[in-house]
DNA sequence: GCGACGATCATCT
DNA sequence: GATGATCGTCGCG
């Protein structure tokens, strides 16, 4: 079953990204079906968030969507190269997404590998934003569908014990304090497949 | 296992 | 013209 569309309409993207985590990510893409088990988010708070393309209100092409209700994707295009993929969450005109940074693959692996290319463990098949939408066959063409719909959608997965979640500071952002410092980014405690941060 | 580096281009100023 | 919510590879030892 489908995530209810009122799952993504709550206020608080800190909330649903740590709720996301133990769901299940499906993608159905040149009629290949993907899913994996969510186990790593960050919150972008929108207006208030440096770190989000919505910071200020900020309001362009690109990030238009993230002005509508939630329950739709996010997607765009970071250093030339990677798609990356957003949940938008909270009331239209309200700004705020999810990113889903990593993703314990369950079934269509071998279609992961062969989108992937060679890689030497399947721990990294969807290690990282980057690598889990190429694994999973999604692009930028795909902003704007709704999770409603079966291209994109999530489902119900198995419960994570808050003593298994970790809290703490997001990954990738080169931006100032305390912005930079404020625990936005959840993950599964000891779980294999979350992304390691550089340095 | 880890740090450095280059790839590569849509988007915004 | 500058920048970036990243990643794979290379050199190291």
């Amino acid at each position: 079953m489908k995530l209810p569309a009122d799952f993504y309409l709550r206020e608080d993207p800190c909330i649903i990204s740590k709720e996301l985590l133990g769901k299940t990510l499906f993608s159905r893409v040149d009629d290949q079906l993907c899913c994996g088990i969510i186990v790593e988010t960050e919150a972008y708070m929108g207006p208030v968030d440096r770190g989000s393309h919505a910071w200020n209100l900020k309001r362009t092409p690109r990030n238009e969507i993230m002005y509508s209700t939630g329950g739709v994707v996010y997607m765009y295009i970071c250093y030339g190269i990677h798609d990356m993929l957003n949940v938008v969450t909270g009331p239209a005109e309200t700004p705020h997404a999810v990113l889903i940074r990593a993703v314990e693959p369950v079934s269509g692996i071998e279609i992961m590998r062969e989108r992937r290319g060679v890689i030497n463990n399947d721990f990294r098949l969807c290690q990282g934003p980057g690598a889990l939408a190429k694994a999973f066959g999604l692009q930028k063409i795909h902003n704007g569908l709704s999770l409603q719909h079966d291209t994109i959608w999530i489902e119900e997965g198995a419960e994570v014990e808050e003593s298994r979640i970790v809290t703490a500071s997001r990954v990738g952002l080169n931006i100032e304090e305390p912005y930079k410092s404020i625990p936005w980014r959840y993950y599964i405690k000891g779980n294999k497949f979350v992304s390691k941060p550089r340095t």
